[in-house]
This record gives structure tokens, C-alpha cells and sequence, in this order.
DNA sequence: CAATCTACTCTTGTATACGGTAGCGTGCAT
DNA sequence: ATGCACGCTACCGTATACAAGAGTAGATTG
């Protein structure tokens, strides 16, 4: 956390998410400037950021603006994501250590604990130990070009979308391939860690653009 | 194109393809300022899309460094070149539109003339049809995450080639790829393309990695 | 003599002021 | 009435000035 840069990253992606910005609207630096406290410069520096994430659009001389998803762009996003997580649940096969497998076990456990749980289910927990048990895989695969590749991909919005839209029996089914994953790394199979994950996200892509239209 | 940080961004990675900068090395804004003969704040601009790019890295109150390429890291970049270019090979298949295929036809054929000229290969001249066949293939794709993910990997590959020589046998199996290519898109047979892409950059990653160590 | 603390310097990070360009509205001519 | 041209305004792009942090070298003390 170096200072105002990253604050007015986190402010700006989280006035995105919360709706106040829509798709298509226009980011005046003035404007988010004011409405983070800190001056232009950090703010620019924090768009060129979002804009890496496909968060943003920026144009020369005309500024940046909230970026329009298509069907088609979503569409083409879980299926990048799809190949690149792919290849890091094979290479987290080849590379995983004791401590990769340990975090990935505990994560599918703290899920299963959430989804046994009385109640409506914790959507919110779910994805926070979701995240983290993705963010592992990544780590295992110990690729740090591949990891930022797919961090850029991972538009919070759409992860935050799909989140939403998972109903109880489709997180029971995403731990299970969660599970099914944590086996195949452990037994360091590449080739079916790398297609379960496939399944893994096209499941989630095919239940998102279901409901999204 | 006459803004400062497009001059700044292309004499800086100009510098490190020219060897002016080595692996390792730290990037001192005010010297890129003077190199450059524009202010630093340009300068700062060229230096974070440059890390986008993975040209270089970037740790706070560090500035910046020539990112070091281990083999490993150049392995990884080849495959999710080979995942992420097949995907737009497969697209291209499904969307192109005759302009497309006219533009390909061109560089298959610029190349052609390339190879069949007398004395040693231009290969200034082969680097540069490539590039755009490649580029016209993406293109063809629409899609324009994907065309945005797939630059900021060619990028330090092409870093990394320019120390390679290219022999005229490595020059005639591309351009033989390229015709195949063109055929499969023609046809919009997207597993033949996505495949014949696949083993097209697998096989540059093979010729490279073999010759580099 | 070695180790540690401190002060200095050099670089990055941030703020602000200035210049250029694109978009937009108004007015005039057809 | 409509289309074009001119000027205006507002914003982005760039430069420069200032503040803060990290690295280093020197001095002091054990």
C-alpha cells in the first residue's frame, strides 16, 4: 500500500461496483479526484491500472470511461480464463508443495462448513475462501507472468456478478470441483487438473450468461 | 502519435531491445527524462504500460528495472501465446470477413517473394509481414480483450527473439504454417486453425528455446 | 576494529500550473 | 430551415515544483 495511487484505485473500482458509475459513463479525472481526496496525478496513474484490468476504457484526449461488457466480451473472458487457470491447475500439479495443498484443503473445508451451515447460505464467505482457493492454484503454479495475466482478467465485477447469481446447489457443485481439483494437484495429475478446471469455469461462465442474457 | 509518452514508450523499449539497458538493469526517470527529451511525467506513463507488458518490473519507491527472463518464464510466455493466439485463430475462423482473408493472402504471398529472392533473407522484411499476419489474425477475431491480452505477451517475446538468428529453413516451415493457416480460416474450420496455431508458436517456442538455452 | 546509528543524498511519489486539442454551441449564409 | 464554419469552453496531456521514502556513507561508540 503505497499511498494515494492505490486509494483511489480501490476507491474508484469500489464506486464501479457499487453502481455510481455506470457502464458507458465518463470518468473525469477532475471528478475522481475530488471524490478521492487526492490529486490528478494518482488518479491517472489508477485508471492506466484499470484500464490494464479491462475495467476502464481510455481514449486519447477524450478520458477514460467505465468499460461496456458485451455478452461476447464476457463470453470471451471465461474462456481466457478458462485456458489460462487450465494451465495453472497442470502447472500447480507439476510444482505444488506440501504448504499449496494444506491452503487448497482448507479452503474446500471452510467452503463445506459454509454451505452446511443452517440458513440461507454465506454468499460472502463463499466467495472470499473461493477466491483464495483460485488465487492458491495460481500460486502453486508459480508463474509470475501467468499470474498477472490472469489477475488482469479477473475483472471484480464480473467475479462479484457471478457470485451473485450462484444459487446453494451451485456452490455445492463448485466445491465439488474444488475438491475434485485438490486431488488432482495432489496427486500431481496434470492433464486432469487442467480439464476439471476447464469445467470448473465454463460451468460458472454458462451459469452467469444464463441469468445475465 | 506525436505525444510525448508514445515517443517515450517506444525510445525506451527501443533502448532495451538495442541493448542499451540489459536484464537487471534500473530505469532512472530523470535519465529516460533526458534520454527521451520529454518531462518525467510522460516518461512514468511509458514505463507503467511497459510493465503491463512485462518489459519491465516495477516495486514501489524502487522505480523501475529491466524484467529478467528466466527460461522458465520464456516457456510459459510461449504456451499461453500458443493457448491464447489458437483461440483467436478459432474466432478468426468464425468471424472473418473477406477483407481479412485478403490481408492474410497478402502477407503469405509478401513472404513468399521475401524467401524466393536471391541472397541472404531479409529479415527485417519476414519479421515484419509476420507481425502483421499475426496481427491480422487477431484482428479477424474481434475480440478486442483478447487482441489486448495477446499484445502484452508478444511484446517481450519478440525481446527475447531478437537475439536469435533466423535461419531461411525456420523462415519457409513458418510461412508453410502461415498458408495452412490462411486455408483453415478460409474454410472456417476453427479446430484446424486453433490447432495448426497451436503447433505453429510451439514450434517457434521450440526453435528458441533450443538456440537461447 | 567492528557494528550500529544517524544524517545526507538521490530517487520516486504527489501536487499544481500551464498549454493543446477535441467537442459543442451559436451565428451566419445559402 | 438547414448546413457549415467559427469561436468558446472544458478537459486531457505535459511540465515543473515540492514532499517523502529508501539507500548509503560516515562517524561514533562498544
Amino acid at each position: 500500500m503505497a499511498k494515494a495511487a492505490d486509494q483511489a484505485y480501490e476507491k474508484i473500482g469500489q464506486l464501479i461496483l457499487e453502481g455510481h458509475f455506470k457502464p458507458g459513463d465518463r470518468l473525469s479525472e477532475e471528478e475522481l479526484s475530488r471524490l478521492t481526496g487526492v490529486s490528478r496525478t494518482p488518479v491517472r496513474d489508477a485508471l492506466r491500472r484499470l484500464a490494464a484490468e479491462y475495467f476502464v476504457v481510455i481514449r486519447p484526449n477524450q478520458g477514460a470511461a467505465v468499460a461496456i461488457w458485451s455478452k461476447r466480451d464476457i463470453d470471451d473472458l471465461f474462456q481466457m480464463r478458462a485456458m489460462l487457470e487450465g494451465m495453472a491447475a497442470a502447472r500447480a500439479a507439476d510444482r505444488r508443495t506440501d504448504e499449496d495443498i494444506e491452503l487448497l484443503d482448507e479452503c474446500v473445508r471452510n467452503i463445506g462448513g459454509v454451505l452446511a451451515a443452517d440458513g440461507p447460505p454465506d454468499v460472502d464467505a463463499f466467495l472470499t475462501e473461493n477466491k483464495k482457493f483460485h488465487q492458491g492454484i495460481i500460486n502453486a503454479a508459480s508463474s509470475p507472468r501467468l499470474s498477472a495475466s490472469i489477475s488482469n482478467l479477473i475483472a471484480p465485477a464480473v467475479v462479484a456478478n457471478t457470485a451473485r447469481k450462484f444459487s446453494s446447489a451451485d456452490m455445492a457443485r463448485s466445491n465439488a470441483h474444488h475438491k475434485e481439483l485438490l486431488d488432482a494437484v495432489r496427486d500431481g495429475d496434470r492433464e486432469l487438473a487442467e480439464a476439471i478446471m476447464h469445467a470448473h469455469i465454463r460451468a460458472a461462465a454458462k451459469s452467469y450468461l444464463s441469468e445475465a442474457g
